[in-house]
DNA sequence: TCCTATGTTCGATGTTTATGAAACATCGAA
DNA sequence: TTCGATGTTTCATAAACATCGAACATAGGA
């Protein structure tokens, strides 16, 4: 599981992370800050697509996975790219935010949770 | 031709354009504004191969391509993507500045001009 | 009209990428 | 140790991409 330094970042890799819809949404997903739990996320692809996703966006330097027991849990590396790439993030950010790209990734907390009623 | 117009350019196309090295240069050798004869430009790369790059560039909003007579002109589009993205043709810019990427594409006049003197 | 310079497009080729299913590895629980 | 949950890896496939050389289109010039 390769985590690159920021000096080891590549700039034309990142971008090219970044030239995905569903990549771009898990990238929103993480904005906050916050770490989440890999099942947490909910993409439209089966989940050996989205371990793909997610180990480009990690080999780019974009994101860190953190492996606990037998979970996973995903977090933006935000200070490293600033440091690395000053305001490239926040660009690609305010973009995607503006065009809401990656709309289809969620998390299952957001919805799911409540709309997940007892069927039946 | 296509030129989109700044509504019409996607983020994950333009962040596609961007993912390579020859495209950057090319677009480092167009970051002072000056537009280009297309035969001004150089890269190590088969001349149909150029205008490939140059058109994946342009079909992303980032370049515009203009004709005359039997000759093109190249130019970036900075404006139109400062006004689409803000931010983020600087941030690409100042980051690829500072890895120095896409070295390898230049001008003819930067040295051609110059070195080729009169042989034999 | 014929030739030439300038790019674009086409065809072929090899590489990379996105995708899903299935097999696998790992860790915690029973 | 056996089972189940959780991701990763492998395999296969189809699409996209980078690359080149050759054919093509176009616009001036001879």
């Amino acid at each position: 599981m390769r985590h690159p330094n920021p000096e080891e970042m590549v700039l034309v890799e990142v971008l090219g992370a970044l030239s995905d819809p569903i990549r771009v949404g898990l990238v929103r997903l993480l904005a906050d800050g916050r770490e989440r739990g890999w099942g947490e996320l909910r993409a439209p692809v089966a989940k050996s697509t989205l371990s793909h996703h997610l180990r480009v966006l990690r080999d780019a330097g974009v994101t860190r996975t953190r492996q606990e027991g037998t979970r996973c849990f995903v977090a933006l590396r935000r200070n490293d790219l600033d440091v690395r790439f000053p305001g490239l993030l926040n660009a690609v950010l305010e973009a995607a935010d503006g065009d809401d790209i990656g709309a289809h990734v969620g998390l299952t907390s957001s919805i799911d949770a409540v709309t997940e009623a007892p069927e039946a």
